[in-house]
DNA sequence: GCCGTTTTCGGCCCGACTGTTTTCAGTCG
């Protein structure tokens, strides 16, 4: 069993202990394993088997005996009998807003309700209000979450939060009682997706901006409303939840509502170390609760706070206690990548494939947002679904775009459309398209497309193959994940990274929002590594350049800077990097 | 379940809101 497995099971065991009621701190050491699993630098197999598990922190003895049963074994007796101790309907319960491990347990202890369906019937026929600690109130908001969450998905991809996020900060920001305001939560550590939206204000009058929150247009229920926060349910089914705070205590407020969970518990830690105790309304000169102004210490932003707490200044997409204490512990962080760094995409369609846009309209629209190159990288054969091309067809678009760069430099425009294909990675391993060919074009990304139900070691193998030959400058979409639809293909991704780093092969960021493939949290990886990170639209349409500015909000989160980034290159330096990487090999 | 210690047991981040109570438990973030 490979670690994103032990890691699944893992906070699997720890869901069903919390159903349980067990200890909540119990319940939290395995959420804490699997995440220190999740960060690992060496094969999970190597530690086991060298007996150094007990290195990480987090995992002690108990955990131990666990891990090594299920990476020797594949399996777990513990987890086993916990599992069938627990009807499995109530674990899909703990999902419905308002229910937490007490009231499921109540719920199963005396109607015997163990799923869903179950509940929503005992709530129609009106018995769950009769329940002890229940209420009319109670069913009606069990009845509404179970609607909401058939109605809706339970989480929203990034892209679809973004703006959101951005017309109700406008929003706030008209009101004159608004002193600062700003996104928290999920969404201003640009998760790739976001269960709901997290607003944070200072003012003198919270209860003005509250109302004006609560009666915003576009808001079909508000859930909750008291002195300093309140929740709503938008039109479009997302909830989203404004906290207004004094301007003093806005930094410390704006740091708490931005998480995470396990960067704001290591925050306080450190507070604690250092005698004092940090919270939403501050950091005080105090070791017992308090909120009294007099004990705070003065920092007007988060910055101040990072500092007092002997740290450098950590960017929230970067706020997920993966690795990034270390770093601002040792000197202030790299100036990570910012998306106007970005001078252009190197994996995009067009009319020849699936794309909505012939080169010469893309040439015209690329030059015109300020961008300096764009590659069109069509489908190859192989995808016929997508309109692939076939060697000839491939060849008679290059020698389009040849006469679109000629006609657009004879009209003095600095800008280049550049040749290319994503050609596919076949079932072996192979490309779509013979050696000759590839070499006659500026820019080759290879993808899987079909074929996802290999082996992971056969999945591997076929990635690895492909990522050596030398013709290949990038790898697109390393994982083939659609997020919220398709889970990623069965991969040792840290092994293709590696083959990457031993070919000089760059890695896709791929931007579009249903994939931020690679994903963040192996980007801190690849980069220690040394392989070069590309972040590409795989635009379909002309609107698809936008992405660039996510794939950017991404790559942040993965600790990249302008350096990692190869279309943070001007064209020439672009052009160089292109054919040293086909001398390489 | 982990961790650290004045080394084997006690603490583990902390506050707001709701709905149910009638002083607080449960849930959420």
């Amino acid at each position: 069993m490979n670690r994103d497995q032990v890691a699944d099971i893992l906070v699997e065991i720890g869901t069903l202990l919390e159903l349980k009621g067990e200890n909540p701190f119990k319940v939290r050491a395995y959420a804490n394993a699997a995440r220190a699993l999740q960060t690992l630098a060496e094969p999970l197999e190597k530690l086991v088997s060298e007996g150094r598990l007990g290195e990480i922190p987090g995992i002690g003895e108990a955990l131990q005996q666990k891990i090594t049963e299920l990476v020797t074994t594949g399996r777990l007796a513990y987890y086993e009998d916990l599992k069938n101790s627990i009807a499995p309907g109530l674990v899909a319960m703990l999902e419905i807003p308002g229910l937490g491990p007490k009231k499921i347990q109540a719920l199963h202890r005396e109607l015997g309700i163990a799923s869903v369906e179950a509940l929503e019937k005992a709530c129609r026929e009106g018995k769950v209000a009769g329940l002890k600690g229940f209420g009319e109130k109670t069913q009606t908001n069990i009845l509404e979450g179970i609607e909401r969450r058939r109605t809706y998905a339970a989480r929203h991809l990034l892209a679809e939060a973004l703006p959101l996020g951005e017309e109700l900060l406008d929003q706030l920001r008209a009101h004159p009682d608004v002193i600062r305001c700003s996104t928290g939560g999920s969404l201003r550590r640009c998760r790739e997706t976001i269960g709901d939206l997290d607003l944070l204000a200072s003012s003198k009058k919270p209860q003005a901006v509250l109302d004006h929150f609560a009666g915003l247009p576009g808001i079909s229920k508000v859930i909750a409303k008291g002195e300093t926060k309140a929740s709503v349910v938008l039109d479009c089914g997302i909830q989203a939840d404004l906290r207004v705070v004094s301007d003093a205590e806005y930094p410390f407020a704006l740091m708490y509502f931005t998480g995470s969970k396990e960067h704001n518990i290591v925050m306080r830690q450190r507070a604690i170390e250092r005698g004092l105790r940090l919270n939403e309304y501050g950091l005080f000169r105090s070791q017992s609760e308090t909120r009294d102004p007099a004990l705070r210490v003065a920092c007007r932003t988060e910055e101040e706070i990072y500092e007092k707490l002997g740290l450098h200044y950590i960017p929230p997409e970067m706020r997920e206690d993966a690795g990034e204490f270390a770093l601002a512990e040792q000197g202030p962080l790299p100036r990570l990548l910012e998306w106007t760094d970005l001078k252009g995409s190197l994996h995009n369609h067009s009319t020849w494939s699936d794309g909505h846009q012939t080169p010469a309209e893309l040439a015209r629209s690329m030059a015109d947002l300020g961008l300096a190159y764009w590659a069109v990288t069509d489908h190859s054969k192989a995808s016929f679904q997508a309109n692939g091309l076939d060697a000839r067809r491939l060849r008679q678009q290059v020698r389009e775009i040849r006469e679109i760069n000629l006609r657009l430099a004879g009209e003095g425009v600095e800008f280049r459309l550049l040749t290319g294909t994503e050609v596919d990675i076949l079932k072996d391993g192979r490309l779509d398209f013979a050696d000759d060919l590839l070499a006659e074009l500026d820019v080759v990304i290879a993808s899987v497309h079909q074929s996802f139900n290999l082996s992971e070691a056969d999945m591997t193998r076929r990635i690895i193959a492909a990522v050596q030959n030398p013709l290949v400058h990038i790898l697109g979409h390393p994982t083939g994940r659609l997020l919220l639809e398709r889970e990623p293909y069965a991969v040792d991704s840290r092994a293709v990274i590696d083959a990457c780093a031993a070919t000089g092969t760059w890695i896709e960021l791929n931007a579009s929002p249903l994939r931020l493939d690679l994903d963040w949290r192996l980007w801190p990886y690849a980069r220690s590594k040394g392989v070069k990170c590309v972040i590409n639209c795989d635009a379909h349409r002309l609107e698809h350049a936008e992405f660039l500015r996510l794939g950017a909000a991404v790559a942040r989160k993965g600790g990249l800077t302008r350096a990692d980034v190869v279309n943070a290159l001007p064209l020439p330096q672009l052009q160089k990097e292109l054919a040293r990487k086909r001398r390489r090999n």
